[in-house]
RNA sequence: GGCGGUGUAGCUCAGCCGGUAGAGCAGAGGAAUCAUAAUCCUUGUGUCGGGGGUUCAAGUCCCUUCACCGCCA
């Protein structure tokens, strides 16, 4: 989710017109069975469920476009015509399905998955209890699609990321016998999408789910601009657990139904925390609620991008939270703002000062913030290498504080005053471009510092990473103030505790 | 059992088509004092999981073996 809106905020900062749906999955036999424990209408569940959703984006500064529910009327009609549309091209048919169900799982096992216990119970591989059932259901022609599928890897190498993942998903693909096809409907509950023309059926779940990402973009009108400008997506980012529906079903149906395919699946990995899986048994669980309570959101943003590389699962340790925070955020990036801008605030009477001509140091230095950096970060974003894109970006704040240093601006104070300016206002405007650059990682601070710079709000768009957009000199500066405090050890203990 | 991946400095990891092992953090020493007890400079004797092979030369290719992870059966 956040990693998702980090590139959300990154491509709309680089110029580009961006529209991030997320949203909520809210139907299925699992949905309606715990409402019922819990004395509840799905609805109202849902509801709930929604909620908590909508407050952790709000937590975690989420910058959706659109929250969708797939209770919505808007998602019945987009499922309807989809279904219709795989109807029309003759890939669904009335059959009738018998197997072991786990509801758990929302999903049919054979019985050579399965394992039995003492008493006779069966368990899905997941550990899920499954039941028999059998029942009449509409089928979608997968087997057909086998072919094809493999055909669209191929020629689509990017399709599917990280590269272990598509892996998998060819390997399961090339499974002997191909794909088998697809049961899509269910009579035995009705918390669904009705199946057009056959209402004692309502669609499985994750036909319905994964149409979730065209209704965001108001199909089934095609005409629409946002379906014009939105459709097909970049990109589809997901938890790796659920990668099989969204590389293989999603990609067939879309096939079926004529319409573009998403040019990536992005599959991220999970959060272990102190180095082992998160679960409620272990009580190990870490809300991102307590995390920005800790740490902050801006914090809790950054730690997890920076930990967790590429897809793959990362760790989180309080300790190693606070280190990163500290060494990256307070020490390098936030002092670094502080100590310039409090040094302008003190000597140059809290406006921009006045460059002289630069030196070599001073070009070098601009040249990297200005010129080289963006550039490089772009680069791993694109490819969702967000941890190498931040580590590109302390680069350029560790060469400021190399270079603070080495220039002294405080010895200049004495020796030179107009060489001090200088040296300042390269600082200053090294520290805006970093500011625009973290925006996306850290972006309630990143505006803060921007604020400091007396950086309009139409100015924070990385086109204005450039000298062309540098700092104005004389222009007047609020009192500085820190922004990345520096965690406190009893802090930690706090945490730990 | 099959397929795929990982195994490199105390920690987290880079190392593209083979050519005398790298970065950040942590640790040690020094400098500086504008700043958030922050910064800067210097500092790495690592069996590159084990064994074997190809090669003038192998973390980097091949075989084998061990450990862990993922997917499938």
């Amino acid at each position: 989710m956040i990693l998702t809106d980090v590139m959300a905020r990154f491509r709309r900062l680089d110029g580009h017109q961006v529209f991030f749906l997320t949203g909520t999955d809210e139907h299925g036999e699992k949905v309606a069975t715990t409402a019922e424990k819990n004395g509840m209408s799905p609805r109202d569940m849902c509801d709930k469920i929604a909620a908590q959703f909508v407050e952790m984006d709000e937590i975690l500064n989420i910058s959706h476009d659109d929250f969708i529910r797939t209770t919505q009327p808007r998602h019945y009609a987009a499922s309807q015509a989809l279904w219709n549309e795989l109807a029309k091209k003759g890939d669904i048919y009335l059959g009738k399905y018998e197997g072991w169900y786990s509801v758990r799982d929302e999903a049919y096992f054979g019985e050579d998955e399965l394992t039995t216990d003492a008493d006779g119970k069966k368990f899905a591989p997941s550990g899920a209890e499954v039941v028999w059932k059998e029942e009449p259901s509409y089928f979608f022609k997968l087997s057909v699609y086998t072919d094809k599928l493999l055909t669209y890897y191929e020629q689509h190498p990017e399709f599917i990321e990280p590269e272990t993942r598509r892996n998998e998903i060819i390997s399961f693909v090339k499974q002997e016998g191909g794909l088998k096809d697809l049961s899509v409907s269910r009579t035995s509950f009705d918390w669904g999408v009705p199946v057009p023309g056959d209402d004692r059926h309502v669609m499985y779940v994750w036909l319905d789910a994964l149409t979730n990402y065209i209704t965001g973009v108001g199909y089934p009108d095609m005409a629409s601009d946002t379906f014009k400008t939105f459709w097909p997506a970049d990109v589809h980012v997901i938890g790796k657990d659920i990668i099989r529906f969204h590389a293989i079903f999603w990609p067939a149906f879309l096939m079926a139904a004529n319409l573009p395919l998403p040019k990536k699946i992005f599959a991220h990995g999970f959060i272990n925390v102190e180095g082992q899986k998160m679960s409620k048994s272990l009580g190990n669980v870490l809300s991102p609620h307590d995390l920005v309570n800790t740490y902050g959101v801006d914090q809790t943003r950054y730690f997890l991008m920076r930990e967790v590389p590429h897809g793959q699962d990362g760790n989180f340790s309080h300790e190693q939270a606070i280190l990163r925070l500290n060494s990256d955020l307070a020490n390098s990036l936030g002092n670094l703002a502080q100590r310039t801008l409090s040094m302008i605030a003190k000597n140059c009477e809290g406006a921009v000062p006045t460059p002289g001509p630069f030196t070599e140091d001073d070009k070098a230095l601009l040249d990297l913030a200005q010129i080289r950096m963006l550039p490089m970060v772009r680069h791993e974003y694109d490819r969702f290498m967000i941890h190498r894109a931040i580590e590109e970006i302390m680069r350029v704040s560790y060469e400021a504080n190399s270079y603070i240093d080495r220039q002294a601006p405080w010895g200049l104070k004495k020796t030179d005053p107009k060489r001090m300016e200088t040296v300042l206002y390269v600082l200053a405007e090294v520290v805006r471009c970093l500011a625009l650059i973290m925006q996306p990682l850290t972006p309630d601070s990143a505006n803060k510092l921007l604020d400091q710079l007396a950086s309009t709000a139409q100015a924070r768009d990385f086109a204005h990473i450039s000298a062309a957009h540098a700092l104005k000199p004389g222009l007047k500066l609020p009192e500085p103030q820190g922004i990345f405090p520096r965690i406190m050890v009893d802090a930690e203990q706090k945490a730990a505790g």
